[in-house]
DNA sequence: TGTACATCAGTGAACGCGCGTTCACTGATGTAC
DNA sequence: TGTACATCAGTGAACGCGCGTTCACTGATGTAC
């Protein structure tokens, strides 16, 4: 983070930081009903209060500024990821304890999730390609720490790498089930969490069981 | 399909289709570098070729468009996922085939699985909501499916449902990964069909080992 | 059969509007001496 | 310390442009008799 915000030196370039932040969250609460492709330069600006023209003091164009939220977004997850992980307990537990993280998440910061979401697929290409890096990162410090198991003892580094990924995507689709919920469009919070543990247990399961070889014998 | 594409009658309403076609056809194709909400009118009859008031003669909006497009695009998904069900073979054979299946079926619609990872989070509501409605039929219809296996014995329906929803997500996810390595955004094919068999072998196992939970939902 | 009328997909001009970008500017803040 | 100058975040007016929507229309196709 202190790579892309250099701390403000003067009364001016607090100023200024401050401005930047205000197009951010403007940005990100208009993204709320609309995606990134359709969001306009004047409707942010016009939510900040400055002048249409203020906005290239800031960001070359939207799909800039897009790109800058893609670190403050996934930002936000990554901890939560990371205390996933560290987590020490039995096995249960820590499935329970990790959706319950996944929901608090998406309680505190609604947005990004979407914003995630919605762009990770999205029309913009620079955003897209921003966040998909992310989450690379994401499940290559997944894979290390299930490396560490005892459970993962024998496992190829690429095996290891694609459970990272599978339980990326699954905390992901987690976090957007949530989401859904809180906004009444989907099963409420309760049901999605059930079955967020319950694909936990399966993924947790086959993961007990994987042998290396394509062929396991018959039985 | 039936429902929604009334048979023409007339020399006029043959036309009136192709023109609907068109529409639809140039819609998906313009899907390609950007999402609904931003995409115009204009736009589209410009690539038909006609003048944009008639755009009217065929849908309200461009949101409207959307939503046929939805029914379109998952309905040549729906054939791949019933085709990988009915297949009765040993299961590592089983996931070979469903891989190389949704490998053939992004090769021959790449527009239409861009259309439906892009905007099942998207902007646009009404087409989120039917991108939603369907993808939970079809976890339904594979959950009836596997309900039907050997190996689901004992399995509660919501857990079965779980289950479903767990393919169906796969299914989508891989199809997502293997455009991404046509348009080269991403991983080669063979590396994504390699993980997406692994993914699903994973799964599987689970699903073998899998223990009915004996707290089930509280609502 | 031919004739008179009805239908309606697509036209083309017009509308008001908001867009992204440019530019010379202002005036508060920072700096050099 | 005060003074003169430099910086630069934000201004506001202007630009050309394409947007979605409306409307009365045209003319090919379909229908009734």
């Amino acid at each position: 983070m202190s790579s892309t915000t250099p701390t403000p030196h003067s009364q001016r370039d607090l100023q200024k930081a401050r401005t930047r932040r205000a197009l951010l969250d403007a940005g990100l609460a208009l993204l709320e009903e609309q995606s990134l492709s359709s969001l306009g330069l004047r409707e942010i600006t016009r939510a900040v209060g400055i002048s249409p023209a203020g906005f290239y003091r800031h960001f070359r164009d939207v799909s800039d500024l897009g790109v800058a939220l893609v670190e403050e977004s996934l930002g936000s997850l990554h901890a939560v990821i990371q205390a996933g992980l560290t987590e020490r307990s039995e096995d249960g537990e820590r499935i329970d304890h990790l959706v319950d993280a996944i929901a608090r998440y998406v309680h505190e910061h609604p947005e990004h999730i979407r914003f995630v979401c919605r762009e990770r697929h999205g029309g913009v290409a620079a955003v897209r390609i921003a966040i998909g890096a992310q989450l690379n990162r994401f499940a290559e410090e997944v894979a290390e720490a299930l490396a560490r198991d005892e459970v993962s003892r024998g496992w190829s580094s690429a095996d290891l790498r694609m459970l990272g990924e599978t339980y990326v995507d699954q905390m992901v689709m987690t976090a957007s089930a949530f989401l859904e919920a809180a906004q009444g469009e989907g099963p409420p919070e309760d049901v999605v969490a059930h079955k967020a543990r319950r694909r936990l247990r399966l993924i947790s399961l086959g993961r007990r069981h994987w042998t290396s070889d394509p062929a396991p014998p018959a039985s």
